[in-house]
DNA sequence: GTGGTCTAGACCACA
DNA sequence: GTGGTCTAGACCACA
């Protein structure tokens, strides 16, 4: 039911944690109030040291997207649009990339089909 | 003329580096047989060190894509197919968080028609 | 009527508590054998648990600053001029740091002003 | 010539450190552009350990006081009078304990007489 | 040589 | 039990 981290990713594991937790903050998994799993616990289920998960919810707490209650964990504040800004800039970066090699947009909207036209998850 | 890399990037500068030879590549940019700009020259454009570019390029050798032509520098070999198919695998990847956050279809499709409409680069 | 603590402080929690019951008998709201608020009282009043007022109250106690009657609370014993002397020394730490940053004596004696001559709180 | 810390004051190390430096940058001592000393020599100076001083760095950055130069070091980028309001909001705040204690406006004037006429840092 | 990431593990503050 | 600080030390990216 946990996600999963890549640890020979050239992008450092606490980022790629962020990420993931901001992912499930913005599709609602997590809601504004709830409680995020300890730091300790999230660590031992990631199979990372504490201290990796630590770095990355300090690192959501200053972008204001958690925030931390001493002795109870870390309780969801909200991200908003913001993510969903974000990545929508990701993929008009990528488009680009296609596009200028070639790809054409037939292509494009193949994937776009399968991915929302796919039922499950 | 030349692309630049992000010194503050989580992702490493030799990375960076990477990709982007890559889809100069992929985009014909560069061709089969054509010389890549000198270590020292890239680095100097770049702004980074010596070893950064050589850390790039000496990847790029291991993935077959250039070849070092002892005393005139580093020549394209090819690139085929495979970066394309990364690339799209990162669409997938990012269209289906953009799903899973319930960004709806005609905001993709915005975009999609936004690049490939665009008629610069 | 009564004080605050700053939870996100780097200062813990009880040594902030002990801060203010120091003050608060230095400046004579609490006397020789008044009685200060009991753990829970003080705990809900602060909105902290109430091992954290406990281990404040028993650092008084080992400080001699206040004794704890059993059955009946804690009594203040006394602070004598400790107190006053600990805080000209950090009046004095900070005012070299004022001086060493370039802040001129008139700034300093404006502030010194302001709050001596404030006739309230 | 290097300041110390306390490792048992209850303020962290890694707070004192931070301190420090905003201290000597506000007095001068570091000037913007100039280099702080490297994170594990200053760790090495100070008998702490390399992450304790390379957390302060951290955080200064964030605070846009000082920048890092991959493979270079940590340079100053400034930090203009914020540093001299925060102390002197020390200040206020320190007199009032006093005032409210009861030490009279001489005493703190003879403080401060003891600090700013006194010749030598 | 300089900063960055990560692990392993101790001990403290707080609920 | 939960977060915070700190140590000790490995290995990587970059100049």
């Amino acid at each position: 039911m946990w996600f999963k981290v890549d640890p020979n990713s050239p992008v450092p594991v606490y980022v790629q944690i962020k990420q993931k937790v901001k992912e499930l903050i913005a599709s609602g998994k997590f809601k504004e109030g709830d409680f995020l799993p300890s730091v300790r616990r999230l660590a031992s289920d990631l199979g990372v040291n504490f201290n990796t998960v630590a770095k990355a919810y300090r690192d959501l707490t200053i972008e204001g997207v958690i925030k931390p209650l001493r002795g109870e964990g870390y309780v969801v504040v909200g991200i908003g649009r913001s993510f969903a800004r974000e990545k929508l800039e990701d993929l008009r970066r990528i488009l680009k990339v296609l596009r200028s090699i070639g790809v054409g947009r037939e292509e494009i909207e193949r994937v776009v089909g399968e991915v929302y036209d796919d039922t499950e998850g």
